[in-house]
Order: structure tokens, then C-alpha cells, then sequence
DNA sequence: ATTGTATAATGACTACAAGTCAGTTAGTGA
DNA sequence: TCACTAACTGACTTGTAGTCATTATACAAT
């Protein structure tokens, strides 16, 4: 029964092109404007389908992010491989700067991210999803905890918690994207992306190099 | 014609009066989950009412938002003035406390304020309310810039762009308590809410001690 | 008191989008 | 050719934001 097969496959596909007309939907109107009719639609398939193979809108996206984190995994990986040589400051730039640059070429994404820990989702998507998104997330933060156990080994870093320290430097950032990633308020703060990325970027470093905290 | 000033002083009563039903309402259920009749009932007119008061129920949020921010502005000036006296970076950490403070126990409001970034939020409400927003938020910077200036002066701080320093902290506060905001996310980073608060805050407070940066 | 007018309030209604499901189509193997 | 199954469909249900023609109320003038 080879049939078996070939039809896993083809609904694999299928499942595929709602995704990806469910991307070209959604990044164009963004998430909420769009309409699970317009994915459909895009994706040549009725509405009926598109709930075949995905529960909700809210899945849907989910999904689509869950392949977006294994995109930025990669480059943070290969940010760690390319810079394990270097000192751990050093490192911990490049990761940074790998995170910053990701979320840059991307900023709907990292916006959709952020909603995902909020409102209609938490109730739309299953547990299951969630952890999925929590474990890529979690990763991501291995190779920045990774770097930073390599700092205070060099006696670089003075920080005593490696966990804690990766966690800061990771909602740092992610609070300085969600500050820039908005006109209005980058106009607020009256300065570049890149400006604010640098500068927060460079002090959280300087701060592990000198703090020998509690 | 005293009457015509009663009838605004009612007005204002009845408008207080839906923003107050709306308040409990949404922060019982969240607000994606609350409804317009659901605040209309509660305050005991019909929705009609509510709409003759307030343009959409996004708009009602705004307006509460407001009054929270206002309080939250209040809270840092508080802690500025109190601390006026003491090095700049003990004030800088009064004032970090104090903003972190203020949102661990109003955890909904602050979602709810991150959350105006985005998706619905900007088709509905007017551009006034939300330029209304940046401006407080832009207040409560203030204060941190300040204190920033006069760690400087006092050669405690050694940044060079004040703005640049007080945007940085500022985000870097926000991304922490949008990550310990969250259950998942909190058991994620396996650490109680004060640790990270604390670390982060004293992190960056190091970073400005010792960072010439470019 | 009566009445005219403006202002406030109402709730049935419309619009729209997510999600469902009974029914249809089409591919496959006997 | 037929029967069976899996895939698909789109009209329908449900829920809710927002509207607006109608009604009620308060007040001032007579």
C-alpha cells in the first residue's frame, strides 16, 4: 500500500500551502485584520479545509511562528559556533546582535511572538502549542546561558547565576525590540533602532563584566 | 444658567461611571473576554449610552489607561523627590523599584498598556488618545532622565547620551516584567519574579557605573 | 398646568468574522 | 461498475462590536 503514502504526503503539502498562504495573508494585513476566509481563499481551499487541518486561527499562527523560532535558533547557533573562539564578551555581542538582527528583518514577527502570551490566545491555542513555543524559546536561551558559563569560567563575567543573568540580558532585548519596533514610540524616545539596540546591548555587558551581584 | 453646569458635573458623573464599570469588568475577565454590553450592564445604562460616552470599547481602555498612567506618574515623582538627596544610582534604583512596584500589582494593566501596540488598538483609537499615552509614558521617562543627568554630573554614570541611558533602562524594565508577567514564561526562566526584577535593575545600574560606550 | 424643544438614553438591528457540520465529491480497491 | 472512505465544501450558527430611529426626560416659556 504505497497509496497510504503518497496520500500523507499530499495532505502534508496541503497543510503546507495553508500555511504559507495563511504567511502571505497575515504579514500583509497583519493577524487581526486578516480573516481566516482570506487565508482560505488564498490558499485555494474553503473555509471547512482550512479548519480540517488547523484548529483555529489562533493555531494557525502558532504554527507559523513555531517555524519562525527554528529559523532564529539557527542563526543564534551559528552565531555561538562562529564566535566560540573569541572571548565571551565578545560572543555575547554577536548573539545580540544576531537576536536584534533576526527580529529587524522581521518585525511582525517578533510582534506576533510577544501577542502570543496575551489575550484570545491563551485560550485559542492548546497547551500543547504553547509549551512547543516555550521550548524553541528556551533553547534560544541555551546558547546565550552557553556563552555567559563561558564568561565566568574566563572570569570575564562576575554575575554568579547563570540563569539569571541570560534571563536579563534576553528580556532586555526583547524589551528594547518591543520599543522600537513601534513608530510612534521610537519617535518617542527620539532615536535610532540601532542606536538603542547598541547602547542597551553594551550595558547589560558591561554590567555582567562588573557585578558581582548579592 | 446654573443648570447648564449641573448638567456637565452629571455628564462627567455618568462617564465616571462607565469608565469605573468597565474597569471592573475588564480586569475580572481580561479585556478581549469582557463585552460592551457585559460594561453597559454593570454600569446599568444600555450600550447605546456607552457608546454615546465612548467611541469603542478599545477607546473606553485608553481612557482607564490613562488614569493608571497618571498614578504610575505619580508613584516615580514620588520616588524622585524622596530620593533626591541620596547618590544617583540608589535613586535609580528607588525609581526602578518603585515602576516595577507599581506594575507587580497591577499586572492587567500592564498587558493592557503593551498590548495598545498593537493589532486593534491602533484602527481604534483616535490618534489623540494614543499621542496622550506616548506623552505620560514620556513624563515617567523624564524622571529617569533626570536622575541619569545627575549621576553624571556627579560622575557616578559615565554614559554620555541621558536619553539614550533612561530609553535603555526603561526597556529593559518593560521586557522584564513582560516576561515574569506571564506563568509560562515565569516557570520558563525557572525564577521568582524579584530575582530577575533585581538582577536586571542592578545590571544595568553596573553598566552605566563603568560604560564609556563609543 | 401645558407644551415645545433639546438633550439623553434606549435596544432592536446590522455587519462581520470565527467556527461547525450535514452533505457532496473524488480517489481507490474489489 | 460499485462501494467505501477520506477529503472537501459552503451555508449556517453564534457571538459581539457598533449604529440609529425611536422614546423618555428635563427644563423653560407661556
Amino acid at each position: 500500500m504505497t497509496t497510504r503514502a503518497r496520500r500523507e504526503r499530499e495532505k502534508e503539502k496541503r497543510r503546507q500551502s495553508i500555511l504559507q498562504a495563511a504567511r502571505d495573508v497575515f504579514f500583509e494585513n497583519g493577524f487581526h485584520r486578516a480573516t481566516v476566509d482570506n487565508v482560505a481563499e488564498r490558499a485555494e481551499v474553503s473555509k471547512g479545509t482550512v479548519y480540517l487541518y488547523f484548529e483555529s486561527k489562533e493555531t494557525i499562527l502558532a504554527h507559523l511562528l513555531l517555524e519562525t523560532l527554528d529559523e532564529l535558533i539557527e542563526e543564534l547557533e551559528q552565531a555561538y559556533v562562529t564566535a566560540e573562539s573569541l572571548p565571551a564578551d565578545e560572543q555575547l555581542r554577536r548573539l545580540g546582535r544576531a537576536y536584534l538582527r533576526f527580529f529587524k528583518e522581521e518585525p511582525e514577527c517578533f510582534r506576533l511572538l510577544m501577542a502570543m502570551d496575551r489575550g484570545r490566545f491563551q485560550d485559542s491555542v492548546t497547551p500543547e502549542i504553547y509549551q512547543q513555543v516555550l521550548s524553541a524559546s528556551l533553547e534560544g536561551l541555551g546558547w546565550v546561558m552557553k556563552t555567559i558559563q563561558q564568561g565566568i569560567d574566563e572570569e570575564i563575567f562576575r554575575c554568579c547565576d547563570v540563569r539569571l543573568a541570560a534571563s536579563t540580558l534576553w528580556a532586555m532585548l526583547n524589551g528594547v525590540l518591543e520599543l522600537m519596533n513601534h513608530p510612534l514610540r521610537r519617535a518617542m524616545v527620539g532615536m535610532e533602532r540601532e542606536a538603542l539596540y547598541q547602547t542597551a546591548l553594551e550595558t547589560v555587558i558591561q554590567g555582567l563584566r562588573s557585578a558581582p551581584q548579592q
